[in-house]
DNA sequence: TGTAAACCGTAC
DNA sequence: GACGTACGGTTTACAC
């Protein structure tokens, strides 16, 4: 049968621009969105099909707007970023070939539903290349849909597999959810789940409205309340199939491509791979491609086609002769992708169950060595296999990629190997290339570099309660899954090291600190803390005991008992039993309980007072006494968290299960949790921090000449701001001046206004502006800075630190002014947080080389502008003066970089 | 039983 | 609306 394929243009064009990072050409134009569509243009053409049309929405109303004024209204108007790219995508679009329909008074939907079912009648098969899921309404018989982001097609079993509902229901589905981004009302608490189940049951909505009454429960009383909407709203989600058109399916057969016209618009747009194949005659031309069945199109990649062509060849390696085969293959590649499959996802815990290697893109194998269930084939030993391996993985001269590499470091050290020469990890390269994305785990890079869906862990385990493990999965499916993850990692570097290499200064700070960074941290979470899990086990006691003395008295000063740890009961009795004032609002317009608000009503009541105190210890007790003392493993006696390098967007890292990174310092009590962090016998504790790092970045970036100085004369800097502010001699500055000096330093850091500034210092909000104004006349480096560093936001659409880590701001356009404003915030503190996280990194990677193979000094912990070590007591002397100098050095600022470095028998002491 | 959202609070 | 970046505990509501 002849084919037609229906590309929904906006859709694409949508999903494009968010899915990809914000690319330019050399001109400073978006490309990025561009960039997707012609891929996806590209690939399609390869399939080939006899009729095409690429279809989008005319500028103008449709009926739609016209059935309901509120149609919309909560979508946000196109990004100018967006806007830019429409006209190039049409003319490109053109010179390509394809038939373009934009219909004035009716969606793009509308015309896609009046083609199909045209095409249909007529005996054509068609194929729906749409991201959006209403059209699943449309699906059966001959018209099937694809969706080249996530790879996947849906034909009338799909529509049923992914929402429950034949595709003759869902109209009256989606009528039931409704649409908060078209803001179409469904019925209220009606999601996905509910509205499948009502509709198997009663077969159609004018069947489950005749039997409303029957439906119990809050739900059935949202579901009678919305009955007068539902027939609105069954109109709007309803694609039409019979608007009028000009053209029918068989007037849009491909025309032929503009070369000329193409090779212009892909040099200007910078599409080198596309230029390269229309001068190479192999760019495809669908108009000569002989007609292919569309169903069995291969599935489209949204970027980089050319690295990515679909599934490859993977084996599973079950015999030495083919294991030796393997490991010839990898004595010749220039670079070897390498994962491990294992256990348990704490890499302490974890015990290898298979190795998964890749040479080149779409050959891979998967070494099983422990998978156990009932009638698994024999496998080579792990104890065989791994030491088969170690000469590669220790040879730091041959390189390897990874993906999250540090995991299988710190796994393959339980059995004895020190992998080295991890050149490339692709989670760090996406992390470089654009650390907006908030992702990057495998299966996301896939999707947004490849366009490729990976098989999850989840379909291969499952998860929660009914999660097995990994060693029980059958090997044939193991092996699919294992491969790919190595094939993928090994394309995805092929895809991401390039456009890495074409921006000399992220290449720098991949290449100069994230990668080196990678082995020091595996190094720390090996070697972990030593805790006093005793002394912390009594002072959960000791807080329990006096968390109930003052639960009684919360109970008598309230007149009843109730939950303390429950914001929403204390709020019914302060604010509605007690009718104390609500001063303090949560986001969702809530009388607020934070520490605040409860402070502000310390004086009218005595309960406040109580809950503050209590909950000043249930958090000590809960977040660390308790759980500190449960985490320590046993085998090492240690307690070992996590760092995520590719979890902060400004370059921090960031440390979990247990987060390490906020442990208490402010309080006398709270300090105590310190104290039990502890050094072995015969060792000890060596804190180093850098002394207001932040604040000595910004003066190096903005050149301030009265900040430069402040620290140069190496006083203390918030006194010397409040002398210049308040116009006294540095002696003379009262302790007020000095607070009010330190949180203007602070809060600009942050982009703070006299608003925040007023609310921070208690003052009304004309004497914050005053100080603000006062401290820009005299630093008006500063404020030249801050200005030129939104300026560079704007133009640029990111800024960077001094070592040339980028950040792209995302909302910096929004036509939402808080949004906006958030981003303008972010886009001023990234450039000082950043700085501050390239340099302790670089004083990391300083440390580290210096220690090399000495085992008297252990790098235990980093605190951001802190790195905690653990010290054999005949080397403290000369250890401290090596960190100090090593951390001092890490950069060259205009300023002086001071450290300070202290030690004890615990962390609170070493301070 | 599991998940997500809201609220709150710790660190730098 | 109003101060940047994280992680995580408890409660609550809700779906399975």
């Amino acid at each position: 049968m002849p084919t037609l394929t229906l590309i929904d243009g906006s859709s694409y064009l949508y999903r494009a621009f968010h899915a990809l990072p914000p690319l330019t050409n050399a001109h400073g134009e978006p490309t990025g969105a561009l960039f997707g569509i012609v891929n996806m243009l590209r690939t399609t053409m390869k399939a080939g099909s006899d009729y095409v049309a690429f279809v989008c929405d005319a500028p103008g109303r449709t009926f739609r707007d016209d059935l309901y004024a509120e149609y919309k209204a909560n979508r946000p108007s196109m990004p100018d970023d967006l806007r830019a790219q429409v006209e190039p995508m049409m003319k490109i679009v053109g010179a390509l070939g394809f038939p373009i329909l934009c219909v004035p008074g009716v969606e793009a939907d509308d015309v896609i539903g009046t083609l199909a079912r045209q095409a249909s009648a007529a005996g054509i098969d068609t194929v729906i290349s749409t991201g959006d899921k209403d059209f699943a309404q449309l699906v059966g018989g001959d018209i099937i849909l694809i969706n080249t982001m996530t790879n996947t097609t849906m034909d009338t079993d799909g529509v049923i597999a992914k929402f429950g509902v034949r595709p003759g229901q869902i109209v009256d589905y989606l009528t039931l959810v409704g649409d908060s981004i078209d803001n179409v009302p469904g019925v209220e608490k009606c999601g996905p789940k509910t509205a499948a189940k009502w509709l198997a049951e009663y077969a159609d909505l004018d069947a489950l409205i005749a039997h409303a009454d029957k439906i119990g429960g809050k739900i059935g009383e949202n579901l009678r309340a919305a009955i007068p909407r539902l027939p609105l709203s069954r109109e709007l989600v309803t694609i039409r199939t019979d608007v009028p058109l000009e053209l029918g399916p068989k007037d849009l057969a491909m025309r032929p491509r503009d070369v000329e016209a193409l090779r212009e618009l892909y040099a200007r747009y910078d599409f080198k791979a596309a230029l390269k194949d229309l001068d190479n005659g192999t760019e495809p031309s669908a108009a000569a491609s002989a007609p292919v069945a569309a169903v069995a199109a291969p599935a489209t990649a949204l970027v980089s086609p050319d690295v990515f062509s679909g599934p490859g060849e993977y084996e599973v390696v079950l015999t030495e002769d083919r294991l030796a085969a393997w490991l010839e293959k990898l004595e010749t590649a220039p670079l070897i992708a390498f994962d491990t499959e294992t256990t348990s996802i704490d890499a302490m815990l974890a015990e290898v169950v298979g190795v998964s290697l890749a040479v080149e893109a779409g050959k891979a194998c998967y070494i099983p060595v422990a998978h156990d269930y009932p009638g698994a084939p024999a496998q080579l030993s792990r104890e065989h296999v791994l030491g088969a391996l170690k000469p590669v993985l220790e040879d730091p001269s041959r390189p390897k990629v990874g993906q999250h590499g540090k995991y299988d470091i710190n796994v393959l050290s339980h059995y004895g190997i020190a992998v080295q020469g991890l050149a490339h990890d692709t989670m760090l390269e996406s992390y470089i290339y654009n650390a907006t994305a908030t992702r990057h785990d495998m299966d996301s890079l896939a999707q947004r570099y490849l366009g490729y869906t990976t098989v999850k862990y989840e379909e291969i385990c499952g998860k929660g309660a009914k999660q097995i493990s990994f060693s029980q999965v059958d090997i044939e499916t193991a092996g699919k899954y294992a491969a790919e993850d190595a094939d993928i990692t090994l394309r995805l570097h092929q895809a991401l090291w390039p456009r890495l290499e074409a921006e000399p200064s992220l290449r720098a700070v991949y290449t100069d600190i994230e990668i080196p960074v990678v082995p020091v941290l595996a190094k720390m979470e090996r070697t972990g803390v030593l805790i006093d899990a005793n002394e912390l086990r009594l002072q959960s006691q000791e807080l329990g005991k006096r968390m109930l003395e003052l639960q009684q008295k919360a109970y008598a000063a309230a007149g009843h008992e109730f939950n303390l740890d429950s914001p929403k009961q204390l709020q019914a009795v302060l604010f509605d039993e007690l009718g104390l004032p609500a001063k303090v609002k949560t986001p969702t317009g809530q009388p607020s309980t934070n520490e605040e608000a409860l402070e502000a009503l310390a004086d009218s009541h005595e309960l406040p007072r109580l809950v503050l105190d209590y909950r000043g210890l249930a958090k000590l007790r809960s977040t660390y006494t308790d759980k500190l003392a449960g985490i320590v493993n046993p085998r090492t006696g240690r307690v070992h968290t996590s760092y995520h390098q590719g979890a902060v967007a400004t370059g921090r890292i960031s440390s979990s299960d247990p987060n390490l990174q906020n442990i208490p310092v402010r309080t006398e009590e709270g300090r105590r949790i310190r104290q039990a962090f502890v050094a072995p016998p015969g060792w000890r504790i060596v804190a180093a921090d850098y002394s207001q790092i932040e604040l000595r970045i910004m003066a190096h970036l903005s050149g301030d000449e009265g900040l430069v100085r402040a620290f140069a004369e190496g006083g203390d800097v918030h006194r010397a701001t409040a002398a210049e502010v308040f116009g006294v001699p540095p002696d003379e500055v009262t302790t007020n001046q000095r607070r009010a000096a330190k949180a203007i330093n602070f809060g600009l850091m942050y982009g703070m206004s006299a608003f925040g500034l007023a609310r921070q210092l208690g003052v009304d909000r004309g004497e914050a502006s005053d100080y603000m104004a006062r401290y820009f006349s005299r630093f008006a480096g500063v404020r030249a800075f801050m200005d030129a560093t939104r300026d560079k936001a704007h133009q640029e659409g990111y800024v960077e630190t001094l070592f040339g880590r980028r950040l792209y701001l995302e909302n910096l356009k929004s036509r939402n002014q808080a949004l906006r404003a958030g981003a303008e915030r972010a886009a001023i503190n990234a450039p000082m947080q950043g700085t501050a996280a390239d340099i302790i990194k670089r004083a990391m990677l300083a440390v580290t080389r210096w220690m090399g193979e000495r085992d008297d000094v252990r790098l235990l912990m980093q605190v951001h502008d802190e790195l905690v070590f653990e010290v054999r007591e005949d080397a403290v002397t000369e250890v401290k003066k090596v960190i100090e100098a090593s951390m001092s050095g890490a950069a060259e600022l205009s300023v002086p970089l001071q450290v300070e470095v202290g030690e004890g028998k615990n962390w609170d002491e070493a301070h």
